[in-house]
DNA sequence: TCGGGCCCTGACGCAGGGTCAAGGTCAAGC
DNA sequence: GCTTGACCTTGACCCTGCGTCAGGGCCCGA
């Protein structure tokens, strides 16, 4: 008669496993000898070899616990479930690996390729690192919620910044963040901003973006990143106004 | 401001979820308001983004946790430890699913391969149900503590099968399982044990199986399984005994 | 003011054990 | 006979990534 250390080694196992066997019943406790010692006998070195090759196989315990007691056709049903959910995990593996994979380039972290051909462009033209970071949140952003709009909407976008007085206009109101609230330069950049304010993207039947929206998503998410800039929420108040009657502006949700 | 509600149904998240990245200092608790709910800006909103980006991807939290600090390329590092990761944890599911091919026949369960078809050869010649059975479990034992060696001895033992004398032998040993201890039909049996005593493999160079060792192992394993069975212990006595002349008996281990 | 739906904290649960902790046993050497 | 070291015992807390109560507070519409 073995003790559980015996048993263990005999098996490869630790000791705390075969016990966590007893605990979840799927051994039966062996018989203790005189000072309480548990004593294994061949028979139970038996069920243990057949809880570890299960368990090897990565059987989960409580399957085992059915498994034991089964029929042959219950346990090729089983072992047939089991060898399933290896595949849907196996799946899932692979899924992971190719989210990983999209992940590899620091730079291109969070957001769809579009955007990060958007970013680069953005990075290209001279806009500050500040408003590089202010645009690639709100793009993160905007993606949780319309992840499938999210690729068209920046390719719109950058498609804009092929306008070299476009450009010109972004860059400035990049420069008017640093602006006070009421700076006499708002008023021209006001009216530039609204030039571009009924541009129509190229795309047919894809929803336009406006000028006015990317400047207003841009604001309304430096806003909410603790760092306001007044500058930008008084342009966005004079574009309105010279907006309404470009098209009719909804209210902007949120 | 977003209470938390608003912020998992945004992201497609569960409350538990955030406030699980909160206790674990993923994510920074936000400013309360005056009844004590949690205010989450448009910047956390983008660091959760970030967090379940990361998370989908397989990343466990506590290396995400390293991750929302790092440099690119600490980043690009840590991404390719990852998929290390991933590429073993794939590497584990084939090995378990191999493993559990294995196991798709009820009847080959925890043994090798030439154990099953020695079984099955010794179904064939009609051994009880009740001594396949201990047959089966000693080999499960062998099997734990010899992988190795344990094909060749069952492939040796199946070929001792193409004796006629060894089977009529083996079913003799068999039904000795019932006799007493005193049965004056051991002797003959044990002459007839003897008689294959010396028996040598066919393989060269490969350790030889006596057949009063697969005698003495199997009845050793039934002694250990709680149920002894008195005339085989008898009959190893009287093969001992005739047994020196052949080869010298090493100890019996345990 | 009441009900239903938010929010809060705290705690337990899961699989499969690892890792102490505090104490009893056993065999060997002195 | 005493000590030492290697076993054994039970019990309890630790890990992951949250789910799921439990017991309470807050808010809003009727």
């Amino acid at each position: 008669m073995l003790t559980i250390g015996q048993v263990a080694e005999y098996l490869g196992v630790t000791v705390r496993a075969i016990r966590h066997y007893h605990q979840r019943g799927l051994l039966p406790e062996p018989e203790r000898d005189a000072s309480g010692y548990r004593r294994y006998g061949a028979d139970m070195v038996v069920q243990l070899v057949r809880i570890r090759t299960l368990s090897d196989a990565g059987v989960p315990l409580a399957r085992i616990e059915e498994l034991m007691g089964a029929s042959p056709a219950e346990f090729a049903a089983s072992v047939a479930a089991i060898d399933a959910d290896l595949k849907d995990q196996m799946a899932e593996l692979r899924r992971r690996r190719r989210a990983i994979a999209e992940l590899s380039s620091g730079d291109r972290l969070f957001v769809p390729d579009e955007v990060v051909v958007l970013l680069e462009r953005l990075a290209e033209i001279g806009l500050s690192a500040e408003a590089m970071r202010t645009e690639r949140d709100s793009w993160i952003l905007l993606a949780a919620q319309h992840p499938d709009q999210v690729p068209g909407w920046a390719e719109q976008k950058r498609k804009l910044f092929e306008n070299p007085a476009f450009q010109r206009m972004y860059l400035t109101a990049d420069e008017a963040a640093a602006w006070d609230r009421d700076d006499p330069r708002l008023e021209a950049l006001a009216d530039e901003v609204n030039a571009f304010g009924g541009l129509q993207s190229p795309d047919e039947g894809a929803e336009p973006i406006l000028a006015l929206d990317a400047l207003v998503a841009v604001t309304l998410m430096a806003a909410q990143t603790g760092r306001p800039v007044p500058a930008w929420e008084r342009l966005i108040e004079l574009c309105k106004s010279r907006a309404t009657d470009v098209r009719a502006r909804p209210e902007q949700p949120r």
